[in-house]
Order: C-alpha cells, then sequence, then structure tokens
DNA sequence: CTACTTCTGAGTCAACTTGTCTCATAGGAT
DNA sequence: ATCCTATGAGACAAGTTGACTCAGAAGTAG
C-alpha cells in the first residue's frame, strides 16, 4: 500500500510538472533539461534527477498532463453529438498547450519508440470510438454510411489536424465540420439540418 | 558575380549535407549536432562551422533537400490529375525521409520563427495550387464544387497526413482517395469512375 | 612547373551542461 | 521531543559547444 505519500514528495513533483509543462508549451520538448526545469520550478536539480532519471520521462509525464478525451461517450442523435465533438476538437487543437503536445507526440513517434507507442494507443482510441459510435448510429437507422468506417478517423480527424498543424491561422468554421459529416454517409433528417 | 565555386567547397557541402540528411532520417532533428555531421560525413567539425555557424541554418538546408513538389502543372481532366497527385503524395508522406522532413517541420514550426516561415509557404503553396486546378475545373464545367474551395487542401491531404502521421501502419486505399475526390464536389462524368 | 591564394582538418582552449555523489538541514511523521 | 526521509546546495568528472590558431593540402593563375 503505497497510501502515505510525503506532502513533500507531492508537492515536489507538482512543481517539477508544472515548470515542464509550462517549459513544453513555451520552447518545446527541447527545453526539458533537468537543469531548465530544475530552475523554473524552483527546485534543486538533484530533485528532478531523483523523481526523473531520465528527461525522456519527464517530457512523457508533462505530456500525459494534457490530456485529449475526445469522442467519448456518444449521445443520440449521434450526429449531433459528432458535431459538437469535432468542434470542440478543432478548438482545441489550436490551443497552445495541446499543439505542443500534439506536435511533439507525432514528432517524437517517429524515433522514440515509447512516444511511438503513446501515438498508436491515441490513434487506436480515437478511431476505435468514433468506429463504435458510427456503427451505433448504422444500427440505429441514423446513418447509412458511405464507405468504410475504419477510415472515418483519418476523414473527421484528418482536415482538422491539417488546420491546425499546418494553418493555424486560418480557423475551422462550422460550414467545414458540416461538410466533414455529410462525407461520413447520409444521416436520417432529424431536423438539425 | 559567385562564378567560381571552390570545388573543395563544393565537396564539403555535398558530404555534410548527405550526412546530415541521414542523420535526420534515422535519428531526427536533435542528433543534427556540428560534431555528430561533421564525423557522419568525415569532414573537419571546424569546417561544419565555418559554412553552418547556427545548427539551425543546417536543419533548414538538410529539409530543403527534400522537396515536396505536389500539385503542380494540372492537366486535363483535373479529377485524373489529382487522383493521381493523392495517390503520389500519400505514397510518398510515409517515406522515412519524407516523413521526417515532415514532422520536423511542422514541429519545429510551433517555436522557430524561421520554420514557422517555411510551413506557411509550405501550406500556402499547397493550397494555391490546389484551389487554382479546382477552379479551373469549375471553369471547364467539370466540377461544380460542393462548398469553399479554400478548404479543399485541409478536406484533401488533411485526411492523408492523418494516416502518415498518426496510423503509419496503415496503408491509404485507393477507394479513400476515391472518396476524397468526391468530396470536392459533384464531377461531370469522364468515363474514368 | 611555380607561386599564389583559399579551404581544410587537427588541435587547443574556456565556458557550459550532464549525470552522479555527498552532506547538512528542514519538513513531516510518530 | 525524536526519528526518518526528501530536499537543496554544492562538488566532481566527463562530455559538448563554440571560437580560435596553424600547418598543410587543394585549387588557381602565371
Amino acid at each position: 500500500m503505497a497510501d502515505a505519500p510525503d506532502p513533500r514528495v507531492t508537492r515536489s513533483r507538482a512543481a517539477v510538472l508544472a515548470a515542464a509543462r509550462d517549459l513544453l508549451r513555451e520552447e518545446g520538448p527541447a527545453a526539458l533539461t533537468h537543469q531548465r526545469v530544475a530552475a523554473r520550478a524552483g527546485v534543486g536539480r538533484a530533485t528532478v534527477y531523483r523523481h526523473w532519471p531520465q528527461p525522456e520521462q519527464l517530457l512523457t509525464d508533462a505530456m500525459a498532463g494534457v490530456s485529449m478525451p475526445f469522442f467519448l461517450d456518444p449521445t443520440t442523435p449521434v450526429r449531433a453529438w459528432l458535431r459538437q465533438q469535432l468542434r470542440v476538437l478543432a478548438d482545441e487543437l489550436v490551443l497552445p498547450d495541446v499543439l505542443a503536445v500534439t506536435t511533439s507526440l507525432l514528432h517524437g513517434a517517429v524515433w522514440q519508440p515509447a512516444i511511438t507507442e503513446r501515438r498508436d494507443r491515441l490513434a487506436a482510441a480515437m478511431a476505435d470510438r468514433l468506429r463504435r459510435a458510427l456503427a451505433s448510429a448504422v444500427h440505429s437507422g441514423e446513418l447509412r454510411p458511405a464507405g468504410d468506417l475504419d477510415d472515418a478517423a483519418a476523414l473527421l480527424i484528418g482536415p482538422l489536424l491539417y488546420r491546425a498543424v499546418l494553418e493555424p491561422r486560418r480557423p475551422v468554421p462550422d460550414t467545414l465540420i458540416a461538410r466533414l459529416l455529410d462525407q461520413v454517409g447520409a444521416w436520417a433528417d432529424d431536423g438539425t439540418s
């Protein structure tokens, strides 16, 4: 039972992680050295080494602080839920914290196996959630799909990702989201246009 | 007139850039230190410093070696040309060299102004080329657009980018590309289905 | 072929960073 | 009040960085 967490440990970890998140957002993952994080957190350098012997773990934990709870708990009608989820995703993706974590994840995944695994889990989770939600809509008769449901993640999230990382100054209009929705298939008219 | 390029300079630059590209592909931009590049290129460390005083320039030049000549010189019918361009783009994006440059570009653009500018130029060029090609198709009556042509880049390239950086093990089937094409608008029947 | 200019690579050097270790001390449990 | 443990300060060797020097090789011009 790890039931008695020393308050000092809790405090140190929190301060370091907050500093790491700030540095990640402001200057990118390369700034997450033990020294800089320790200085920013107002903490001894040795303390950072104690809790995170390898800088990679520090980056991982800092990224984990920004979670991505998208496409969870679908509601009916699925179309309205999906529209709202895509809207939220588009808006969140351009937030500095989220963008920093996203690009660091995509970038790090190319060369660091630990991050590759994280990325794969995220991608699989998103694809799976979307597939399930859409499958339920198909089952209930709300949606007549226009193609493989396994492609839905790429089709729906892809354009939002493109805007966030390649054209960050162009916001995603609601009309674009509507277009993405229509592309998934034919939706039964539910009055929400 | 810089008409007399010293062969020694040419040779050194070529060797260093080749080494830099290899390192970028194999280990990412963080590996592009003067020391490692010099060692890999079989060149003196001072030589690398002479030509690229700042490591950032070295990264930029190494990335420039992998160009992205997509969506150039549209032909008619535009639909067939676009399908072929998307096919090539999807296939190229997963190549190690291209993927390394792409993710480094997206990642670096978040914090390094020089790379931000590169990314913006690339994004603007792709959007512009696509917009022009589609506009000509509209003008010739080949395409009846289903929405803003300025969104075409995000709609067409976004899903391919998503697959490349988030689901690199899932190839892009031709059926997905066909789906992307149909989403741009209604194409006049040209017999190529 | 000779004399010149320029680039190269090896090396030195100080400043800095990294990872490890020690130790006095303060915060927190009992 | 007493013990325990995490902390922060600092020391330390090893490695890296960026700047510099210099002899010699490569290339050019006569």
